[in-house]
DNA sequence: TTAATACCTAAACCTAACTTTATGTCAAGG
DNA sequence: CCTTGACATAAAGTTAGGTTTAGGTATTAA
């Protein structure tokens, strides 16, 4: 059994997150003895899954329905299958808008190095699309 | 000369959007004619700049940063740079997590989809990690 | 004349996941 | 005896980027 401070050090989370889990009920069977949280070997677990949740990138209230779930047996794999599949998707458009992002980041680096290289912007302004980088070409836009 | 619900149509922004910007200051130079705003072209361009800095992900804050160094010319052109480069990097390590992200769900997905067919996870508990297949045996862990 | 529209403001509200603050209890150590 | 340190609570604060609400003005159409 482990108080808040010693479970704090052991994950390294914060106490208050700690006491915040626990006001969110994520450890439905903690104990206490006279007022004190005692953390026992259930709760460590069920602190273990919250991380490894989190690490996927759910939010908190799917993690809550996570174990919801998982509380409730072999009837509820296709649930959490599902959940974890929507993340899925989710996270894979993610992935495609950041690399979106970064072909901007991509031509607004190369428009600044080569103002500093030329001095002036004005250069960037009269050249040709098709005189462009070809790597920058297609990033081409009105905007600079 | 447009008013404020001519450039929400035009954008696809909500009016409590435009008028958030203008409270943050982001057109300086916006007129009014007897308490109403008038967008010029100066304003309306300022707007492209917001929405396409918005678009490499760059917070508000750094947007305003941006448009001060803007107005003052070639002399900022290395601050601007550095700007972008920064927020390049900061995409560079977002995409890298998700990318790690991803392999755990696609372990998740793996285990119920397997779950899901088995009837029960006790199978998955039992297989040694180098009966895995290979494309989840360096995602295997203690978790399930 | 009145109703609908489009505009205006200030201030409160929203979300998520915590963190901070103010206040209090309790046991051990010097 | 008093202080330190670990624990407790409830409630307010934080962050960003808006949105919503409540109340008011001004023009126009029926």
């Amino acid at each position: 059994m482990y108080t808040i401070g010693q479970v704090s050090q052991m994950f390294n989370i914060p106490i208050s997150t700690l006491r915040y889990y626990d006001k969110e009920g994520f450890f439905p069977n903690l104990k206490r003895s006279s007022g004190i949280r005692r953390f026992g070997e259930q709760d460590i677990e069920g602190l273990k899954v919250i991380e490894c949740l989190k690490e996927s990138g759910l939010e908190l209230k799917d993690v809550k329905q996570f174990i919801k779930w998982a509380t409730k047996g072999s009837s509820t794999y296709k649930n959490r299958k599902e959940l974890f599949e929507k993340r899925k998707i989710a996270v894979e458009q993610e992935i495609k808008k950041l690399q979106k992002t970064l072909n901007i980041l991509e031509y607004k680096c190369w428009y600044y190095d080569k103002a500093i290289k030329d001095g002036t912007e004005d250069k960037i302004y009269k050249m040709l699309p098709n005189k462009l980088p070809t790597r920058i070409q297609k990033l081409y836009n009105s905007f600079h």
